[in-house]
DNA sequence: CGCCTTTCTTAACTTTAGTCAAGGAGTTGA
DNA sequence: TCAACTCCTTGACTAAAGTTAAGAAAGGCG
């Protein structure tokens, strides 16, 4: 568990033992239950969320009904919302199934920073690159149909598929549920022409 | 001029005399003119870019045509494009205008942050809010119909109407450039109405 | 000046998504 | 077990975007 942890963390920073010690004796480990809502604007901090197993969904709440945006699956993680942001539409986050979480709470930041300098270094070059990961992604939805949209999520994260109710997925594609059951049809029988 | 840029970066974080003195001895100040590619993928190095003046456009050669994909203009900054990304398609960036840049060239960052830590907290606190930002943005164009978004961007950014040719606009907002037309009737429609 | 390119619009037609309404399958819980 | 959900699909219809083709207006450049 802390292995998978690691591994990702030294794509951006191999990290020394001590360090790996300090990171796992103050960093939260958390468990939350399907259906249980994690977190609403307002109550974001300015914290990090790794997400080690389980599935986050975020969605904002329109006129009553859930417009759904992102998922965050194994080894995924949520930056800071809060940071220089005006509050957009109401938030949420919430776990599409059992989830165990890494968080790093804001208090504990200021400290860890102070005394381990290249952690500070780590959260840089991870919302770097998180940075230029949703760029791409936001880039490649504009240029592709609802459609080359679908196709793109079954190549890159088939597994939502099974995980996610396909009308959460709907929204996540920008579209409406009615044709997301279109689109999956008009796929399979172009798949077996 | 500068007392802008110090402006923006007092949103993140107040900056003293002398830190303000180091950005502008080690910063790289550069005017290109308009046409100028700047930038493709692979050249692309760690650098933060904040536009002082002018207008930069990011956009892909897909079979031989342009996909806009962002458009930066006063006060905007681009953050590191390449860390930890697969290659894109191949990735532009334009002036649209004569632009003027400041560059934190990634050669001198090291120094920089080395010497003062407190830069590397204003990069970081930059792109974790450049992040959120880029969510929201996301979030909003998901569950926004192609009018939604025109309109979005008439509130927001209306100086883009003027500054840029309409059919680089409309790949901006994911839709063609003929359908962008048939937009602004309909809304010039609505308003007379 | 006049040519050529870029930009923008329009129209006709096709394709696809939105909307409204309904129904079936599967779950949950009293 | 039955009722009430939620989830997913389908159909009929409407609205809007894609496609193709054409042409007008504006700008750049020899």
């Amino acid at each position: 568990m802390e292995t998978e942890l690691f591994d990702f963390i030294a794509r951006y920073m191999p990290l020394t033992e001590p360090e790996k010690q300090v990171i796992i004796d103050l960093a939260l480990f958390k468990r939350y239950d399907k259906g249980t809502i994690l977190l609403r604007e307002g109550e974001l901090s300015n914290a990090y969320y790794f997400v080690i197993s389980g599935c986050l969904r975020a969605y904002y709440m329109i006129d009553g009904d859930e417009k759904t945006t992102a998922f965050y699956t194994e080894l995924q993680n949520l930056a800071p919302l809060s940071t220089v942001s005006k509050t957009p539409p109401e938030l949420y986050i919430a776990c599409v199934e059992d989830t165990l979480l890494l968080v790093s709470t804001s208090n504990t930041e200021q400290l860890v920073f102070e005394q381990f300098p290249r952690f500070e270094t780590l959260c840089r070059l991870l919302s770097e690159g998180l940075l230029a990961q949703n760029q791409a992604s936001f880039d490649q939805f504009k240029n592709a149909s609802p459609e080359q949209r679908y196709l793109h999520l079954l190549e890159t994260r088939p597994d939502l598929l099974q995980r996610v109710p396909l009308h959460q997925l709907a929204s996540y594609l920008g579209i409406k549920a009615e044709s997301l059951s279109r689109i999956r049809r008009r796929v399979q029988q172009k798949a077996r022409a």
